[in-house]
DNA sequence: TGCGGATGTGAATCAGCATTCAGTCGATCC
DNA sequence: GGATCGACTGAATGCTGATTCACATCCGCA
């Protein structure tokens, strides 16, 4: 007859878990998903490497699981940012500048989990977390569209282009890691919005009025199912 | 006493090692920098893998040399196009455009080039080649901006936005493959316009005027020295 | 034609890493 | 207190793919 689980194993099965979810979290966040390996990541969560075995059934599944709850956390911050601005366009600013100061506050986090391919098997999902946040602005961008505050334009076509340029801009390789938080948000925030057809002057109106989330940091969400959390 | 190396053995050597690039990146723009393995490529070049390394001392510099040239190519292209434009304005449109239009013909190999990493010791080498891309466009942003054809900014920072952004406007995995290439890289050089700071009817005249290279197709240029290819 | 160095071959070697599993240990149950 | 169960351990296994190397072949030379 099988044992009973206590209370007490029941929680700490579940924080090892967590444990585990957090110790390849934070190695992606310093080392990116390449450094994400079952031992180093075993190690840092002080057990041996076979017990992650115990948590996950594989090792693409605990990153699928980093980059989900990754994932959850960030497009529920957009949304809300979106949701609780006056208009269309402001929801889009929000959107846009919400997403890009969380990138910069965790830099490496959110470029592993957006921009390094893994395996075939993730890519997948990758690219859905990619298609959601891209979604969640072409939903923005349509509003906008529809309420005439911008030229009409395919924004399935130039959502993507909008969250490229937010992350090249922002924390590719090639952005310069020096500036000011703030500048720099607004500054890409700015130029994502005169690229979808917002007058400068206006532009600049808009990105002063954005909020500026302060320090999300990568607190672990509640851990949420795979689809889930992607769902548009 | 050493062996004099005839005319006819030089040419083959030479044949050879471009044979060799050439399966490479026909590799990569089939399937991708992961599938750029040694013994797909030998076979594909018709070789034996060991033979591989008479020519390339490693896998790395293979793909190294794959890279290089593309990028020679690439700048050249764009710089030749730019060059031609009667105005800094329509520099950098074609430049913009050139870049895109030739994307978007070798959609994966540009992207393998430009963003799927490979290894730590290439990356420096795939990031140069996206900063020299940068380079380009962020100095005709400053010839512009110095004409006051655009408003100032710091162009050290958009331009890797508009690399971003025609990246993953026209390639990444979110780009839809559906449209007629004329029309994506008119839109997408719009978008960067817009987003420098080109107001919308001024940018869509310069635009329209943007001359769309016919298939450049990815013929192999003549190999240059890693360095040399991508200088500024 | 026959020698010697240059090239080509591809099976064996090596290295990195995910995954497994026989054995250990602590908790639950009676 | 023992009998079991189920979690934990970490060395061994297995796989993938780059790199090597002993041997075969080719080609210029006398």
């Amino acid at each position: 007859m099988a044992y009973r689980r206590t209370e007490n194993v029941v929680r700490r099965l579940a924080e090892r878990a967590q444990t585990i979810l957090d110790a390849a979290q934070s190695i992606a966040a310093e080392s990116g998903m390449g450094a994400v390996q079952i031992v180093p990541v075993a190690h840092r969560a002080d057990i041996a490497a076979g017990t992650v075995y115990r948590y996950f059934p594989s090792k693409n599944n605990l990153i699928a699981e980093v980059i989900t709850s990754t994932a959850g956390r960030e497009l529920a911050a957009m949304r809300e940012a979106a949701d609780a601005a006056p208009g269309p366009l402001s929801a889009l600013a929000a959107c846009i500048s919400t997403f890009a100061a969380r990138a910069l506050n965790d830099r490496r986090l959110t470029w592993a989990v957006l921009a390094e391919p893994v395996d075939a098997d993730i890519d997948t999902l990758r690219v859905e977390f990619r298609r959601a946040i891209a979604g969640e602005i072409a939903w923005r961008i349509n509003v906008a569209i529809s309420g005439q505050h911008l030229p009409d334009q395919d924004a399935r076509a130039a959502a993507p282009a909008v969250v490229g340029a937010l992350l090249e801009g922002l924390i590719g390789p090639l952005a310069s890691p020096g500036r000011n938080v703030r500048e720099a948000v607004q500054a890409i925030t700015l130029l994502a919005l005169r690229a979808l057809g917002v007058v400068d002057a206006r532009a600049r109106g808009l990105v002063a009025q954005c909020p500026l989330p302060q320090n999300p940091s990568a607190t672990s969400a509640p851990a949420q199912s795979l689809t889930q959390a992607i769902r548009a």
